[in-house]
DNA sequence: TAGGCCATCTGGTCCT
DNA sequence: AGGACCAGATGGCCTA
């Protein structure tokens, strides 16, 4: 078992276990100068615990679902909530066609920056790459641990 | 086979 | 007007 990137540091393996039990959730961070104690061997195996995020996506959807927006309904033709009135947009198939590319370059704009996040964020060398999900979850934590690393170093001392 | 993840298409809305 | 952004729908691939 390695890791990947370059940062295999005791601050990074405390990282680990401390993300642990912050369950990867899109919540604040806490907790996280508890544990710097702990065995390689449980650390790997929390490690890895957290690397299969359970319900990842499940939790995903829903969040898609329930994200406010504005015309958010499945009906076309409907107002905005400004109230401004509607009008069809008229687009011709090469137009349609255009904007399908457009779109293409866009999504793998985004794929992009998702693997060069995927690499700045420490994870073990792992069979299955995270997913993009995982991703964002994983920065979050990582951030907010270096954050407290950070006002950790620099609090006065005594 | 079901569920997770992703790419792509599509239409609505926002913004310049 | 048209590009950017967004989210829903759909289908394919992969894994347990």
């Amino acid at each position: 078992m390695e890791i990947q990137g370059t940062l295999l540091e005791p601050t990074l393996l405390d990282f680990a276990s401390d993300v642990h039990f912050l369950d990867l959730s899109p919540k604040p961070a806490a907790k996280l100068n508890s544990v710097t104690s702990l065995h390689s061997a449980d650390l790997r195996g929390r490690f890895l615990d957290i690397i299969s995020i359970p319900g990842g996506d499940e939790a995903t959807r829903s969040a898609q679902s329930g994200y406010p927006r504005t015309g958010d309904t499945p009906a076309l033709g409907t107002a905005s909530l400004t109230g401004r009135s509607k009008r069809k947009r008229v687009i011709t198939t090469v137009q349609r066609q255009a904007a399908n590319i457009r779109e293409r370059r866009r999504m793998f704009s985004l794929n992009e920056a998702f693997d060069d996040l995927r690499k700045k964020v420490p994870t073990f060398a792992y069979e299955k790459r995270l997913s993009r999900i995982e991703t964002l979850r994983l920065a979050i934590v990582y951030i907010s641990f270096m954050t407290d690393l950070l006002e950790e170093n620099n609090a006065p001392i005594g």
